[in-house]
DNA sequence: CTGAAAGCGCTTACAG
DNA sequence: CTGAAAGCGCTTACAG
């Protein structure tokens, strides 16, 4: 490993103190034109870059961000995070990623934490700012030490959180209309004669599976379409939820001639349930996936999903961030309507 | 935000010097046990840590790692990192993620940035240690000035770089074998009556795709199997490309009965385009993917793939980067074998 | 325009 | 076992 060199050799390289070759390093106190081309010049010679630590610790900032997520495996996230991380870079500052809950790993082990062990451990480092998206916060119910702990992140360090507003915590909350997406969905489907839709994925207890359950039973009560307990089947959010829920609801003789998915990945384990019991899709089942994970021009069929632009999200929550750190005035929460992409997996109802 | 409280504070208030609080803090030292006792409920009361910055510039270690991928909303990417950050977890450590080259919106506007750029800059972050996975190291050409910047990399922080092995960089680099998954792939398909069998997907010029094509054209040889120019068509590692070569291969009337796809990513677009041309799977072409990324179990048809154990690799790499962060002794780089998962997508050749 | 000096929040010999 | 002091690598008033 190369000796770290400091700013004391600069100095001493160029004959001026640290002082200034601080100065021309920040560029804030004006330096005589040769000096400055001087000490550059043994910059560049170093490839010297100030020490970030020693700088934290006077400017009290570390040009790092924290970003926390459930599970950076999930297309969802993995986008959003792209996101972040591309405007934050573009900022200059760099992000440190955590991953709370479902690595492979941990998740086989079940050797997992609580995500408070993270909040606590992003504060340690002194970030600047923390993005939390998703995680416990999705929860109906959240447990007194998760708002505790949450409570505390944000009033050490400037907080943008992604999920519902919470009372009493000094974060800014970017909440994600659910009801819209849904609507649209169903009455895009009543239109094409289905009479009894189903509903796939998701988890009882996590409030945008609540939520958008919620718009599901009022929108079919509106349009006097049938509401039946056994069309409905939740578990989670992957490929395999999918595939069990919609077996599921094939298996106790639910008449649905359509579908709604949580997401991409639950509608993909929903098409291989459907095709495992003999059906088709979009010939005896309609399907339509509530969250675009794939580009659905490349599945077999080309899957019908409501894009809810979540990839702008990540530059918006950015931006909303960053202007807290600058302490400029907070923006208003903007809503990203979601778009209905239709394609093949949704059919007209069979007579 | 509050005030930040620091380790004055903390030997104030239990009436002990500075150098006391930071022995029981770091309980390097033995401290009485009734001064012991007296700042630690100090140091609860407050849920004081000490502050990494000043830390860092003292023991020259930030407990911060940093990994550079080029598109973390990649699958093959994403469950790697979730297992090294998992690891580095695990030992204290967190992680910068540098995302280089294709964000959505970077991609989109051709604004991304050399993987250079990032290399400065995590090494200006301090970080203790590097992981870089994919990129430009897998190109066969490797640019001079990327090849300079690894080169002042590694010898300023240990780096572990997942991928071939350069000459005369002090990395550690864990390559992982191609041949044996695409020789064990086509030996099946042999087996199975298969005498035209096609490749899709994957970049020329780039080393995980020529040394697949190598070992795809030596083992057709091996078995005295056709092999024309028009049964390969490469093209990129996603879904749209899997489309497009897959629609090239069939639309210039090869008669390949079988199809090698780089990975699930492709092998999705290829069943897209097959689909499109009227034909089935595996009734008309069988499909392997020689990189596992979902569970094939799930998809439609179910996917015979090459499972290369991708989720070991993270915490193997982790290993290998820490025990270097440590003067460990460099280990010998292991080699998972890769596991043909035989399903539904590759039947035998039609007579 | 430039330098000497204080100070950011810690750790760790060095004495006692 | 414990404290006073030096020092990690910087930035920024304060003088000049």
């Amino acid at each position: 490993m190369d000796k770290n060199i400091t700013i004391i050799q600069i100095a001493k390289e160029s004959g001026v103190s640290i002082a200034t070759v601080s100065r021309v390093l920040n560029g804030t106190v004006p330096v005589s034109p040769k000096t400055k081309e001087r000490v550059q010049n043994v910059i560049n010679k170093y490839h010297y870059t100030p020490n970030p630590l020693a700088q934290g610790l006077i400017l009290k900032q570390t040009k790092t961000l924290g970003v926390i997520v459930p599970d950076i495996t999930n297309p969802y996230f993995s986008t959003l995070f792209s996101e972040i991380e591309w405007s934050a870079h573009q900022s200059g500052y760099s992000v440190i990623l955590c991953n709370t809950a479902f690595s492979a790993v941990s998740y086989a082990s079940g050797e997992r934490e609580k995500e408070e062990t993270y909040f606590q451990m992003i504060l340690d480092k002194k970030v600047d700012g923390v993005i939390i998206a998703g995680g416990q916060i999705d929860l109906c119910e959240i447990s007194d030490s998760y708002i505790e702990a949450l409570k505390r992140l944000a009033s050490t360090v400037p907080a943008v959180v992604i999920g519902r507003k919470l009372p009493d915590i000094p974060c800014t909350f970017v909440n994600k209309e659910n009801d819209n997406g849904i609507i649209m969905a169903i009455r895009y489907l009543a239109s094409l004669g289905h009479k009894r839709i189903g509903f796939v994925g998701g988890e009882r207890g996590v409030y945008i599976t609540e939520s958008r359950l919620s718009a599901y039973h009022r929108t079919l009560l509106e349009l006097g379409l049938e509401d039946e307990p056994e069309f409905v089947a939740t578990s989670d959010y992957y490929m395999a939820d999918g595939y069990n829920a919609a077996l599921h609801i094939l298996d106790c003789g639910a008449p649905v001639t359509a579908l709604l998915a949580m997401n991409d990945n639950v509608s993909l384990g929903a098409l291989r349930a459907i095709s495992d019991r003999q059906l088709s899709v979009p010939g005896d089942i309609a399907l339509i996936s509530c969250d675009r994970f794939y580009d659905g021009d490349y599945l077999t069929p080309r899957l019908t999903s409501l894009d809810r632009h979540n990839d702008m999200l990540g530059r918006y929550v950015i931006k909303l961030l960053l202007d807290e750190i600058q302490g400029l005035p907070a923006q208003d929460a903007i809503d990203f309507l979601p778009e209905l992409v239709i394609r093949e997996s949704s059919g007209p109802a069979r007579v």
